[in-house]
DNA sequence: GCGAATTTAGCAACAGCGTTGCGTAATAGG
DNA sequence: CCTATTACGCAACGCTGTTGCTAAATTCGC
């Protein structure tokens, strides 16, 4: 039930996002562009855009002559007004990127993280990356935050990872509190798939409502977005998709299950069958396909890219014959755009959005319990 | 990119949805409880509660003596102050309920529905059921709509019924249209398994936030509330989790892949081994968890309330021992509390659920394209 | 050329929301 | 009977977006 208040400052918030979205999704545009997309009245729109404008987000850039009449004013975002870090943590690197407003990726750099490194050596690691990225520029202030993608079981509510899988030292670590202690800036940690699907659905705009970033990866993963939201469970825990059984009788994956699509995708893949290992992987983008009715698909990770044209093939191809209706079900299914920077780059979009984007009403935090009043006696 | 413009009058409908969602919650509550659940100001409480008081929606119950001090005035749902119909339309009959306010199942009833039943006859089943279940009170002027839950495909966003599974007759029928011109109420056209798991979710309150309905009945299905709204897909098709492959090398199921958990679970089901069916649908189960996260889960459908609590067991004990680091991520499994009427009293909350709920400022409208704009020349 | 039509943009007054400040009512305890 | 305490609402306020209307910049027709 603890649900945000919605008082006048989340109508400006809410009604100001709506005009940085149509900036990132158009480019350039005009007051009547955003009247027609947002439905606030003109008048309305200008107050919006002399706000953002004061701000710095956006600017004029120039006149369109529509014909006859005044000119209107063509507005666009500036990129390099604002700025987020986007990190990836996985098991043995360490990749950094600078992402701008209109999410273009500026730099990306990948060190070496030590097999067994504790929260410490990241956090020193974050900061001397961050340095790197930012030293001699005065970029520093148009810093809005740091986004971390990392393995989860993570809580993403309270910024903490609960027991990264396969690495010791890092049980119930408030992630999120030490590394705004330690950067001086804010921080917003997620889980590796959740952050990447954010940043195909920064990529593709409004339309990708309901999509998933497939991820092979030393493992098989998957990232929702939902109804235009991330979707990241009860517990920051959806997308564990690879220890979904597709194989009753299947051999026995490390998970405890049988048949899991992890295990049987990776036989196919010791045994050196890519097109099978692909195909395998289709059967279980079409159970997702049934389950959540999804409307795109973006495949991504190292072990997939590197076979990308058979997997994206097969994926394709099942989709096509798999799902009834094909006619009006169909999902698009692309390959990842950002590669390997997908989920460092949506680490960051996250930290942006959560400045300049859509304010979120209902937040997870945990409902209160609401307490019931009793007629007292006379 | 087209979400509702946020205007003031969204402030007032969320803030008076928030304490209504308290009422439903605590059955009796006063302004303090609403100022902890919702954070908003005490002042601003009672502007709501004023309202809703006039409306007719709430009432004061009498006062509560904290000790020291005014009594703290205590109000109260008002459940007969509003009501809504609830229609459940299965192959061969129509289920009708009465819910108030509160969630309350006044009347249900049941009649048969012809084989080859048309459109024109779904409708006038529902005029003659509703008018029988109004007749000689005043209760129609209290009405708020109508809720059909029915089986898919159907597009939710615009009321139509798209093709429904084994219906002749029922090729993109714009049902809710139809319906609200012959019934004179709005009408809310849903898939029978979302429709459910918002009745499970109006008895469970707020923390029912990520859960699924799973029906097993003439099929299998499953309704999904993620991030504690209705989850129904890019086509309002989301929830064909029986047409998920769960045994590569299984049977042929009708839907023309092999191994569907639909196939496998009624081979078992066929085969009298209702501990194996149950064992089947519980794997499909923590493939859901693993994939969705959820806190809850509830079964339901009447091929598994036939032998409940084989089923309930089953999935238990699999929640239980399949999903790994169980501590903190174990779901609840429950049994539907509502029995038959699940659908039909869920279609019926859903309408007043868009009265008096919670709006939605991000609906699924198709995003319009924006417009890009282009700088004219000199 | 020059006025009329047209389109864009903004100023000013307004209504409605939650918030703040403060006064008032109702109780228990001394 | 007074005081401390708690509940509650009136009034003024600040902030939204909205409405009404005026000004500016352009094309088109004569």
């Amino acid at each position: 039930m603890t649900r945000t208040t919605a008082d006048v400052t989340f109508l400006r918030g809410y009604n100001q996002a709506l005009v940085m979205a149509v900036g990132r999704t158009a480019r350039t545009f005009e007051r009547s562009t955003v009247v027609d997309a947002t439905g606030l009245t003109p008048q309305a729109v200008s107050k919006v855009i002399a706000r953002l404008t004061a701000d710095g987000l956006i600017r004029s850039a120039g006149v369109r002559r529509p014909g006859i009449g005044k000119p209107a004013v063509v507005y666009e975002l500036v990129p390099d007004s604002r700025y987020a870090i986007g990190a990836h943590v996985a098991r043995r690197t360490l990749r950094l990127v600078l992402v701008d407003l209109a999410g273009t990726v500026h730099h990306s750099t990948v060190s070496p993280l030590a097999g067994d490194f504790t929260p410490e050596h990241l956090l020193d690691a974050l900061r001397v990356g961050i340095d790197a990225i930012t030293a001699g520029t005065e970029l520093r202030s148009r810093l809005t935050g740091v986004g971390i993608g990392m393995i989860g079981p993570l809580d993403h509510a309270h910024g903490l990872v609960r027991d990264a899988h396969g690495l010791r030292h890092w049980h119930d670590v408030p992630l999120r509190e030490l590394a705004e202690a330690h950067l001086g800036l804010p921080v917003h940690l997620d889980k590796d798939v959740t952050a990447g699907i954010t940043a195909e659905a920064w990529r593709h705009g409004a339309t990708f409502g309901d999509a998933a970033l497939i991820m092979v990866e030393s493992g098989i993963g998957a990232g929702f977005r939902l109804g235009g939201a991330a979707h990241r469970g009860a517990h920051t825990n959806a997308g564990e998709f690879g220890h979904t059984v597709v194989d009753l009788d299947g051999p026995r994956c490390v998970c405890g299950r049988h048949g899991c699509l992890e295990v049987v995708h990776l036989r196919a893949t010791e045994a050196g069958d890519v097109p099978r290992a692909a195909r395998v992987l289709a059967v279980g983008v079409v159970n997702l396909l049934q389950t959540l009715d999804l409307a795109h698909v973006v495949l991504a990770g190292a072990d997939l890219l590197r076979h990308a044209e058979v997997y994206r093939a097969a994926v394709e191809r099942a989709v096509r014959t798999d799902v009834p209706r094909a006619d009006w079900l169909t999902p698009t299914v692309t390959l990842s755009s950002l590669g390997a920077d997908v989920i460092a780059a949506g680490a960051a979009m996250q930290v942006l959005d959560q400045r300049y984007g859509i304010p979120d009403l209902a937040p997870g935090a945990p409902p209160t319990i609401v307490r019931q009043s009793v007629v007292g006696a006379r």
